[in-house]
DNA sequence: ATGGTTGGTCGCCAA
């Protein structure tokens, strides 16, 4: 089984290379986030013209998940109880052959200090609460997203210019706190490289700098990790080629599961 | 601290 993690920064100026995206990796499941689209507009008989379906939680202008796989997927479930801005689309989850995948799009947090910032670290928290009174951490399950916070100093083209966010002590602590609930990171299972970057901002020519962030994780559970056989980040979704035009800020995160 | 690109929407807010 293969499964996909992706902001796309809109899913109707992005359809063109979600299709491609679909077409080149041929996932089973895809889990995207800011898709930027209410349930009411979302492009349903698009994605069932590509063979798959979709399962949704959006809204207008900001924010929005979906699920889109090859098969219905069970017990799909949209947001969580507990979510302190539950307004705001920013989770949806449902099994796949047997795996849980819970897609978020983690708050930004904008920088320490704001009300945004508190806000992010309440959702994290009350978004752990609720996977660990709800589901069981010797299952396969996988948390995986945008998750706006860098694991580690590696990850980081320049660690000390995030301190004030994405790498501040207290995301990195909201990270380890999953950890210690009895996950890993699954990229990292296969990759021991510094540097691999997940998102480039579009100023100031980010990506040609190679200034990114690896803040698209996937947090597997040890049933999770057993089973996971390959872990990469399309960097060709950026690059200048085919796909020149309009990219999104962040790219594909592809993981396998035998 | 400021900076300055993209998307949604149509004046700015968010990232």
């Amino acid at each position: 089984m293969r499964a996909i993690s992706w902001n796309v920064n809109s899913l109707r100026t992005r359809f063109e290379r979600v299709a491609a995206v679909i077409n080149r990796h041929q996932p089973d499941l895809l889990c995207l986030q800011e898709t930027k689209v209410t349930d009411e507009d979302f492009p349903h008989d698009a994605i069932e013209e590509l063979g798959y379906i979709a399962e949704v939680h959006g809204q207008k202008t900001y924010n929005g998940v979906a699920l889109i796989s090859r098969d219905e997927l069970e017990d799909v479930r949209i947001g969580f109880d507990g979510d302190p801005c539950p307004e705001q689309a920013r989770v949806i989850s449902g099994v796949c052959q047997g795996v849980r995948f819970i897609n978020i799009y983690v708050v930004n947090g904008k920088e320490i200090g704001t009300d945004k910032y508190e806000l992010k670290m309440k959702w994290l928290t009350a978004l752990r609460e609720w996977i660990s009174s709800e589901f069981n951490n010797d299952e396969p399950l996988v948390i995986l997203g945008d998750f706006n916070i860098v694991p580690e100093e590696r990850d980081a083209h320049d660690p000390d210019k995030w301190r004030h966010i994405h790498f501040s002590p207290e995301e990195v602590a909201q990270l380890d706190a999953l950890r210690d609930w009895g996950t890993t990171d699954l990229f990292r299972l296969h990759n021991d490289d510094d540097h691999v970057f997940s998102w480039w901002d579009y100023r100031r020519q980010a990506f040609r700098f190679d200034h990114g962030l690896r803040i698209d994780l996937a947090m597997g559970t040890q049933r999770a990790a057993k089973i996971c056989s390959f872990a990469s980040l399309d960097r060709d979704e950026r690059r200048k080629g085919d796909f020149e035009a309009k990219p999104s800020d962040h790219i594909p995160l592809i993981l396998d599961f035998s």
